[in-house]
DNA sequence: GCGACAG
DNA sequence: ATCTTGTCGC
């Protein structure tokens, strides 16, 4: 697919209020600040983030829960983790996820007492029509090493390499943006976020990948203690507990 | 001509 | 992502 036709689609969707020209140009810039580098060595990191979300319904309003932890790759378990309940207003649009999921991700981040060496997001990075995804823009925003990892390809076009992976090249521009790994019989989706390079992302993945799960050690684990929060969220009857849990996170989002 | 769509 | 019924294996 071409750009244009993701614009295409995020304009069916887009809110009132929100100018999809001014949020492309946003992005173009803060992809623009996305450094390719390693800053530090992947073989050697210890500590890694993984984030994700989970959404439960109440009513008409949306609760979105963030979840962030910290793998040790040495210890092989977790030493940290944090969780944060949060309203998300913006829907869900693709090539536009950081505007419903940054916030979340960003408030359960800053919630973790041992700070990670690198981030491991559910979702792309630079594998994206303006090389903005949520793993990009998180990296951006933190200035922290970020690597994107989806379960499904958002865009570009699949080109086979010789060591059996395959590259995620963008047609337009002849980049390559990503790699798709081969896994049982699935992919995983591997793209830079910030502050890192592709093959350098590939091997930590590769490295923190389980045959019983397509995502990373880190990021299974976000997602396990997403949907036990829920679960603890959904046997809330009285709605005033929610509530609390709510007011607790937009009180941290004061920074 | 229609559909394409991370989470 | 969430919702939902039914089936299978520990």
């Amino acid at each position: 697919m071409r750009k244009s036709t993701y614009d295409k689609i995020a304009l069916r969707y887009l809110p009132r209020g929100y100018d999809l020209a001014k949020l492309r140009r946003v992005q173009i810039l803060l992809a623009s600040r996305v450094k390719e580098i390693d800053i530090v060595d992947v073989d050697k990191v210890d500590l890694v983030c993984g984030l994700d979300l989970a959404y439960v319904r109440r009513g008409s309003i949306e609760i979105g829960i963030a979840c962030a932890v910290v793998y040790s790759i040495s210890r092989g378990e977790l030493v940290d983790k944090s969780c944060v309940y949060t309203e998300v207003k913006f829907p869900y649009i693709p090539t536009l996820l950081s505007l419903r999921e940054l916030r979340p991700m960003v408030m359960a981040y800053k919630r973790l007492s041992i700070e990670p060496e690198i981030v491991l997001v559910d979702g792309h990075g630079r594998a994206h029509p303006y090389r903005l995804g949520i793993a990009s823009h998180l990296g951006v925003v933190l200035r922290k090493p970020t690597i994107g990892v989806a379960k499904s390809l958002l865009y570009g076009k699949l080109v086979p390499r010789p060591d059996g992976d395959l590259d995620i090249l963008d047609e337009e521009t002849s980049e390559i943006i990503g790699r798709a790994v081969r896994h049982d019989s699935k992919h995983v989706y591997v793209s830079v976020g910030n502050l890192v390079t592709l093959d350098s992302a590939v091997r930590l993945v590769k490295r923190l990948l389980l045959t019983c799960s397509q995502m990373p050690v880190p990021i299974l684990y976000a997602h396990r203690l997403c949907n036990s929060e829920k679960r603890r969220a959904a046997k809330m009857r009285g709605v005033e507990r929610i509530d609390k849990l709510l007011r607790d996170g937009d009180s941290e989002e004061r920074r």
